[in-house]
DNA sequence: TGACCCTTGTGAAGGCAGGAACAAAGTGGA
DNA sequence: TCCACTTTGTTCCTGCCTTCACAAGGGTCA
């Protein structure tokens, strides 16, 4: 069942695809789960639990065929089928995103790209042409189910967001570094470029601080 | 103790300090946890107990002092010191971060700018000159307790990598696509700017998986 | 065919995060 | 000074995720 599948795994399945396709590029065609944890930093155990949430796909005693489970985790991911995405907001963040390896290579294809600035408007940015923001509406309606991107800035990012939820999207991503209202009806994710970052800066301070405490303490 | 604080709260500090910031802009200087946890998205209890980790930085009957806290959040989280950024690989990604405000504004400062690219090396990229790689040994000796940031191409990263940690560098934040090897003295962290677009896909399967079911069944 | 070996898949336990409910404490008014 | 009101800080409980340990199952070789 799809269904039960936690949201920590998801999230964990594009890193194994990643994995498998490595070995799949070196030839290899049976992997045990043990050496596919240890190309995708996670624990052996880790990984089976989580490849039994899409179903019994390994062999006991020998392994995982690379292309079977490879298929079976697209499938379970969705990936088989091509998502369609519109990306909204050209600046060095949005070309980034046009250029982005990682989206085309997991099954999403970007339809669009809008952008406020006159001056943008027509050029070629990842082999598509820039879109003026007026066309959004028309844009959403042509591309049914579509995934919006938001790499806007955090001044504009609201009022697109209304407009986008206004055309009916129901799936938006936001890259712009602030809390959006949305209904509850819509799902809402956000990646913050800074918290990682934020994160590392809190372990360094406490290594920092229990040296000095060290230091104190002789 | 700053010991004991989970990493789930100090994933979400940035955005208290960020509705604090609005606070401050409009002239606000006192604010209940009701009113802060509504402008980011988090129920007031969990907003509560986030801060009950810092200490007891609040009035009862009153609420929080919006500077006051704004302080004590930023020195939790090591943010009242400049941390020094070295950041590789000036691509779009990497113009996208050198542009970045939200790192600026949380204390972070780019020391260096480095790429391989002949072509981009001496050329101004938010408000800096570009250096070569073959730099990064020097700067990295010159910048103790530096962070390095990794947005290079995904055939690179391990190289860089590799490089970064024997210039003495203990923590990592990797935009690469990929799981880099490091030693475990080496805090390393990642950012998958597709995994949020994957989970919306996985989603928004779901939910059309839903729909179709009910047709099937009437 | 049978015994041994290897690896998967799963049940159970432990740990961490989230949510609800309540006790504690400070303010302001009478 | 006392009482009622407001909002914080904390305890308890629930649920999810991770880890451990082991049973189950398939392959291989004699």
């Amino acid at each position: 069942m799809s269904k039960g599948i936690p949201i920590a795994t998801i999230a964990r399945l594009p890193v194994y695809l990643h994995g498998l396709r490595l070995l799949t590029d070196r030839g290899v065609s049976v992997v045990s789960s043990e050496e596919l944890a240890n190309l995708t930093a996670v624990r052996s155990t880790k990984l089976r639990k989580d490849l039994s949430y899409l179903g019994s796909y390994g062999v006991r005693g020998v392994g995982y065929d690379v292309s079977y489970l490879t298929h079976q985790i697209s499938r379970a991911m969705g990936l088989t089928q091509n998502w369609a995405v519109v990306l909204i907001g050209i600046g060095n963040l949005g070309q980034a995103l046009a250029g982005y390896g990682g989206f085309s290579s997991r099954g999403f294809q970007i339809k669009a790209l809008l952008d406020a600035d006159p001056k943008k408007i027509g050029s070629i940015v990842g082999g598509q042409s820039v879109l003026h923001i007026d066309q959004l509406e028309r844009v959403f309606s042509e591309n049914a189910n579509s995934i919006a991107v938001l790499a806007v800035p955090e001044s504009a990012a609201q009022g697109i967001c209304d407009r986008v939820v206004g055309a009916g999207v129901t799936s938006i991503l936001n890259f712009a570094p602030m809390v959006l209202q949305v209904p509850s009806s819509v799902e809402l994710r956000k990646v913050d470029l800074s918290i990682e970052l934020q994160i590392l800066a809190f372990y360094e301070q406490r290594k920092l601080a229990n040296s000095s405490a060290l230091l104190n303490s002789v």
